[in-house]
DNA sequence: TTTAATGTAACCGTTGACATTACAACGAAA
DNA sequence: TTTCGTTGTAATGTCAACGGTTACATTAAA
């Protein structure tokens, strides 16, 4: 089981905004050519990205523009921003037998643990920016 | 997206082994009317479970017991056995464009970040054990 | 008014999950 | 050694989510 790729391509998305808008008008279509994927893919993108108030998105003449400033995105925002998981990280069987000892207190007994590991994963993500792959791409290009 | 229920079923099933497995004889029926599943689900746990050497399973006379210690078996263990995810959690889109600046450089840039986030989920489930999970359901006991 | 884009709905095919049925293989006990 | 309860596993069905794609109304600037 993975987490969808709206987030990897959001995060691509954002760079290719951040670092070429200055250079090309930044169309779904553009942005699409360098993700590889259908256009309509990257307008849905931008729509979360916009509702998540990170970018602009200029309907009839076009092009999406930066809002915020990279180093104020980090990657949880996007993986919010994208709705990767909803809610808990961890499905969680329903229904466990409450007449079972074990069954009556399952929840009890792992639901903090799961939700410390679901932190411990968004917490590595609130730890990185967009400023921070900026820099690390500039020193590639 | 979430991470499949396989993992707190498998680990509902081992802490009914561990801690009813003395008083009960420990069937798929019996522990799949604790986790409210069907008994083949149960089945297929037991056998992620048994080739994980975690527990032994008896074909013909029936019934699942530990092998392990209960302070030897981590979640991460557990999560492992029943193939929660299958190698790397994100799912990142393919064939990014190669004739552009941030396409070409997209990996470079954001797998390690999202290996240190998988990291910390997965160190987060190594810190937990088997036994202390049945040492909290002994106080709800 | 034309043109190039966005915003979105609709539909499709694929995948993986979980439920369930069915039955062969097994092993202990009668 | 036959019976009986159980495991092991294949096959099938249903469902939800994803990503791909087409289509087209809406938008804004030239």
């Amino acid at each position: 089981m993975k987490i969808t790729s709206r987030f990897t391509v959001a995060v691509h998305t954002l760079l290719a905004i951040y670092v070429l808008g200055k250079e090309y008008k930044m169309t779904s279509e553009f942005i699409a050519s360098s993700v590889s994927v259908n256009p309509v893919v990257i307008r849905r993108t931008l729509s979360s990205l916009k509702a998540a108030g990170i970018i602009d998105v200029k309907a009839g003449s076009g092009g999406a523009a930066p809002v915020k400033d990279a180093d104020e995105i980090t990657l949880y925002d996007i993986y919010t921003a994208v709705d990767c998981v909803d809610g808990d990280l961890f499905n969680f069987h329903e229904n466990p037998n409450p007449e079972c000892p074990v069954g009556k207190n399952i929840h009890a007994v792992l639901d903090s643990h799961l939700a410390d590991a679901q932190a411990a994963l968004e917490n590595e993500l609130k730890s990185v920016t967009l400023a921070d792959l900026m820099k690390r791409l500039n020193v590639l290009l």
